[in-house]
DNA sequence: AATAAATGTAACTATTCGGTTACAAATATA
DNA sequence: TATATTTGTAACCGAATAGTTACATTTATT
């Protein structure tokens, strides 16, 4: 079973998660209340996102506070970003093109 | 069946696939001989690539070109990017921690 | 001590995924 | 025209995914 950050993120609901608790910790009910699906399917994701570090549990008492690790997100960051050269040099290359356009049309 | 950014990276072929045709076109056999697996399993990566806009194809007789459009991306990149603060500001204050550490040492 | 609350997990199901082999279709070459 | 090349796709398979319900366990409350 493949358990990478990727795989992690591909899923709506656990991107959704992830943002949920970027802003608050929250407990497993609490991030299950937030969600219309079963909370032992929202415990499932819970259990995927812990695998590849992604959030932390912390026990208290008979609840676990969901600590969100947003640096375990760098690695797909950065390979991501490796290609933003190449995509600005497409965008500048696209905007260079229409100026060329501009130029030509203002001298007609 | 979904089809997003984010479920188009998530497999390690694809992610391959990208970056093979980061630095050069190819046409489809060309990217089914630098795997192991079979040409028909390269041509499903390449058909969910090519239906969330990341390759475009670009037929020349009887080969078809894979091309990439990296802007594609864009979208993944920005989700994450948004919490690039967030790990910053933890490492920031994780050495706020050390040098803190390093400093009462120092005093010593 | 009894009950309520928070949670994990097992068992099950339907669907998707990622691979295979076999075959068909279109185009180039001899 | 016959053959080789490039490619797509159908049919199949096993494993993984994402959900469900039912139940067990631990901890807090009454």
């Amino acid at each position: 079973m493949r358990r990478d950050v990727f795989q992690a993120i591909a899923d709506p609901v656990r991107r959704e998660i992830i943002e949920l608790l970027a802003t608050e910790t929250l407990s497993v009910n609490e991030v299950a209340e937030k969600f219309e699906i079963s909370r032992p399917a929202i415990s499932k994701h819970l259990k995927i996102l812990n695998e590849c570090g992604i959030i932390d549990f912390n026990q208290i008492g008979r609840e676990r506070l969901c600590l969100i690790q947003p640096q375990k997100l760098i690695p797909a960051f950065l390979w991501i970003k490796q290609y933003n050269k190449l995509w600005e040099d497409r965008i500048d290359s696209f905007e260079n093109y229409i100026n060329q356009i501009q130029t030509k049309n203002d001298k007609k």
